[in-house]
DNA sequence: TCACCACTACTTTTT
DNA sequence: GTAGTGGTGA
């Protein structure tokens, strides 16, 4: 029977996959088997060949750009439409269940959602309002105790009961609390929207059976990355019909510190003992080298299953090692390589480099930044972490949440209103007094004459009536935002303020308000739990609607303070702008990971975890230093935690398609002392026959070119300091020239349509939006005044001297006698100086 | 109430 | 080295 959609270009184990429809599946499969191509395929037989309705499937991928990267995918496999069909993350599948039947949990279907950070700084509160010093009981070691008892489905009631020592007792306290608060607020963290929808699921039959009815067919995506709460969830939801497909790796499971198990994955067979299982063994990815160094690495586990990973693709090219003598010997080590991978005609596209720790891309950044090497970086201090346009995000969110008691209290003293921490305390008694969220205290005092000063009260009276203000604006989205920025007076203290930081943060806004008009050109599905109810109906089932009825308010210690949807309409006004709380949704379970996509040419600087289910032809891992990557903090004894690293360095390597590079220092220098760390026992355990050693430690090593040079104590090279050249070079980057390539946008779903927002870029690098202490490294007027005219002779670090042949604006074009080579390259960044 | 200063922990990794 | 916190003084 011919199908609609082709499968014969599958392997015969890819395609045993994709047509084993019915029942329980779990295919293992190896690093660059064709993994995605599987789920798509698969999905798409049902859709175009098997007659399934588009909206019975539910596809869970294990982060948005997956998720986007799938639909796409699906996309151009079935022109008819992949419409009411979820493919998405666990968090955003959460969260979409969760909005329709909040209130059976006591909740509304506006709740807020707490970032990491928002949650951190409650926890940080609570431990404060109970006198828990953080000296002795560390925040993160409270914050993880208590994120370990949610996802084991441990309530704060029992858990207090079973804390036998005193930071189990401490983490007790602090978790009662952060319950009582967060249900308050109507507020989840990234653990509650877990856990809150597995428990929806539990104790409410009729919700489960809606979404079990609905679902006939599951998958989902790294499933060794899954915790507890979702095999929980997954396996309830496929619990009628069976039909549960999990594809993984068990080598590339690298979550456990997140409450990962990698015994979902292990144990499957047993869970589902009817299950079929299938091997993609065959790599496509990369070259026999790489490969054979990934499987020699990864065979040092012992917990693992056994599989050999196979190529038809040559041995390729061997691995590069390099030591370098210190990390700035490294960077420009690798941004030579770069440039020399360029001139064998690769793209800056085609280039990653990935480390082990964020604190690693700082002076990466800088030696790239000096050798004119373009680069994006994913994740890290991420665009929507600044605090200008959190304070933004707080306004929004308060609107929409008058209860999100960290939203209010971020923002009601910025900009400055006069409303200090003795005011702020004040109004918490006000709240316990009558039970009543902080932001109706806020309210009361307004009229409390006692207790507040005229002045106060004033500013209470202007604060609580952006709120008012705030829900009564509809219109174009950015409008609205722009309205509500307006009205806050963040713009107007920040103008005020007149230095050129705060003229940064004005951008950032300004950036953040176009982020919000491309979101609303993109999602035009806004409603699309609509969508999905309408479809319940023409399938006959029944919907939520109906059921939820007679809500019942489960837990008592929301009683306190929540306010349901209808009183906060009664006392504030309707939200009259429907598209807000999509866009903070979006905004909350969305990383910098998913603005990857774009078509401007640079190279891509991420973690390795950041880096899974990305493939790139040339890779370079830094820092391969033990301490470093193995990382240690006291880990080394933990067989267990050992191997995870293991594991993590097998994903680094099976990235790279063509070329890899390790590269490892062998001085570093973190935070104020330097140290020598010896190479990485993972470098050890690659077989000789894949690489080749260079640098500092090797006897090939040839100390010639800048790139030995530059050592600040000069231990290693020349000692003359980046300051060569007689200290004229100019390494700053600013934001009026923007770095290498200049990037100002921040897609909304880089998955749906092509970008349209400014200069049709979709992703950000830092230089473009920077930081307040990349603005203080703006070259010095004289610097960045330099004039070159052609005819000029200059020198380049990397490229040596040169002749300038045409200059414009920020950019100058110089011919370089070395190579005889045009380049283009950006007046007060690239590292050139005029030779007079 | 707020600005400024000193001190200290921080570095795993992310939805 | 530095961000973020907490204390002090105006």
């Amino acid at each position: 029977m011919p199908y609609a959609v082709d499968i014969d270009s599958l392997n015969p184990a890819q395609k045993e996959a994709v047509l084993t429809t019915e029942g329980p599946l779990l295919v293992l499969a190896g690093a660059g088997s064709g993994k995605t191509r599987v789920l798509t395929y698969r999905i798409a037989h049902l859709v175009a060949n098997l007659g399934i309705a588009p909206w019975r499937i539910l596809a869970i991928t294990f982060t948005n750009k997956a998720a986007a990267e799938m639909r796409e995918r699906l996309g151009a496999l079935l022109p008819d439409g992949t419409r009411g069909m979820w493919v998405c993350t666990f968090h955003a599948m959460c969260v979409r269940m969760l909005r329709e039947d909040a209130d059976l949990l006591g909740y509304t279907g506006q709740f807020t959602i707490y970032d990491d950070d928002d949650s951190r700084r409650m926890v940080r509160d609570i431990m404060q309002a109970l006198g828990i010093e953080q000296k002795q009981y560390p925040l993160n070691m409270i914050r993880s105790k208590i994120s370990a008892a949610k996802n084991a489905m441990v309530d704060p009631d029992e858990f207090s009961r079973r804390a036998s020592t005193p930071p189990e007792q401490k983490a007790a306290q602090v978790y009662l609390e952060l319950e009582r608060r967060l249900r308050a607020a109507n507020a989840m963290d990234f653990d509650d929207l877990l856990v809150r929808a597995l428990e929806l699921l539990r104790t409410r039959p009729e919700v489960l059976e809606k979404y079990q009815e609905r679902f006939r067919y599951i998958s989902v995506d790294e499933y060794q990355d899954t915790n507890h709460v979702q095999y929980e969830i997954a396996n309830l939801l496929a619990g009628r019909y069976q039909n549960l497909m999990v594809v993984g790796d068990d080598d590339q499971s690298i979550y456990s510190w997140r409450g990962a198990d990698i015994s979902n994955i292990l144990d499957f067979e047993q869970d589902f003992p009817a299950a079929h299982v299938v091997k993609l063994e065959q790599n496509y990815r990369s070259t026999g080298h790489i490969l054979s160094a990934a499987n020699a690495v990864v065979r040092h586990n012992s917990q693992r299953k056994e599989k050999r990973l196979f190529t038809a693709a040559g041995d390729g090219e061997k691995i590069q090692a390099y030591q370098a003598s210190d990390e700035r010997d490294e960077g420009r080590w690798i941004a030579s390589e770069i440039e020399k991978l360029r001139a064998g005609g690769m793209s800056y596209d085609d280039i990653a480099v990935f480390y082990r720790t964020n604190a690693q891309s700082r002076i990466l950044e800088d030696m790239f930044l000096r050798a004119g090497v373009p680069y994006k970086i994913v994740g890290g201090t991420r665009f929507f972490d600044r605090a200008e346009i959190r304070d933004v995000m707080a306004y929004l969110k308060m609107i929409v949440n008058p209860a999100d008691e960290m939203s209010v209290k971020r923002v009601i003293n910025t900009p400055r209103r006069g409303i200090g921490s003795t005011s702020i305390a004040k109004i918490e008694e006000l709240a316990r007094e009558n039970r009543c969220s902080f932001f109706q205290a806020c309210e009361i005092a307004t009229a409390e004459t006692g207790r507040f000063s005229a002045k106060v009260r004033a500013a209470l009276g202007d604060f609580v009536a952006i709120v008012r203000e705030g829900r009564r604006m509809d219109g174009e989205l950015q409008r609205v935002v722009e309205a509500i920025v307006e009205q806050s007076g963040l713009m107007q203290a920040l103008r005020a303020e007149g230095t050129p930081e705060a003229e940064g943060r004005v951008e950032n806004i300004q950036e953040f308000l176009g982020v919000a008009a491309e979101f609303e050109e993109s999602h035009d599905d806004i409603e699309g739990t609509l969508e999905s109810l309408e479809e319940l109906r023409a399938a006959g089932l029944t919907v939520g609607a109906e059921e939820a009825a007679a809500p019942q308010t489960p837990a008592p210690i929301a009683a306190a303070a929540a306010q349901t949807a209808d009183e906060i309409d009664r006392t504030y006004g309707a939200l009259a702008c429907k598209a807000l709380p999509a866009l903070l949704e979006w905004l909350a379970l969305r990383s910098d990971l998913d603005a990857l996509a774009g078509e401007t040419r640079a190279i891509t600087m991420m973690t390795v975890h950041s880096a899974k289910g990305l493939e790139f032809p040339a890779v370079f891992v830094a820092g391969l230093e033990e301490g470093i990557f193995p990382h240690v903090a006291g880990f080394t004894d933990d067989p267990a935690k050992l191997e995870e690293e293991r594991r993590l360095a097998y994903v680094a390597i099976t990235r790279a398609r063509k070329r890899l590079f390790l590269t490892y220092a062998a001085t570093r220098r973190t935070y104020g002392s330097t140290q020598a760390n010896p190479r990485s026992r993972f470098v050890g355990e690659i077989p000789a026959a894949d690489i080749e050693f260079s640098g500092v430690g090797s006897s090939g090593f040839e100390g010639t070119g800048w790139e030995k040079r530059g050592d600040r104590r000069g231990t290693f090279g020349s000692g003359m300091g980046s300051d060569m050249y007689g200290g004229r070079v100019f390494g700053s980057y600013t934001r009026s020239t923007g770095g290498a390539v200049r990037h100002t946008s921040i897609s909304p779903d880089a998955g749906r349509k092509p970008s349209t927002f400014g200069s049709g870029t979709s992703h950000r690098q830092r230089s473009a939006a920077p930081a307040p202490k990349v603005e203080q490294r703006r070259p010095d007027a004289a610097k960045a005044a330099e004039v070159f005219a052609p005819g000029d002779t200059v020198r380049h670090k990397t490229f040596g001297t040169g002749t300038v042949i045409a200059a414009s604006g920020d950019m100058i074009e110089v011919k370089f006698e070395k190579t005889g080579q045009v380049k283009k390259l950006m007046k007060g960044f690239a590292p050139i100086v005029k030779v007079d």
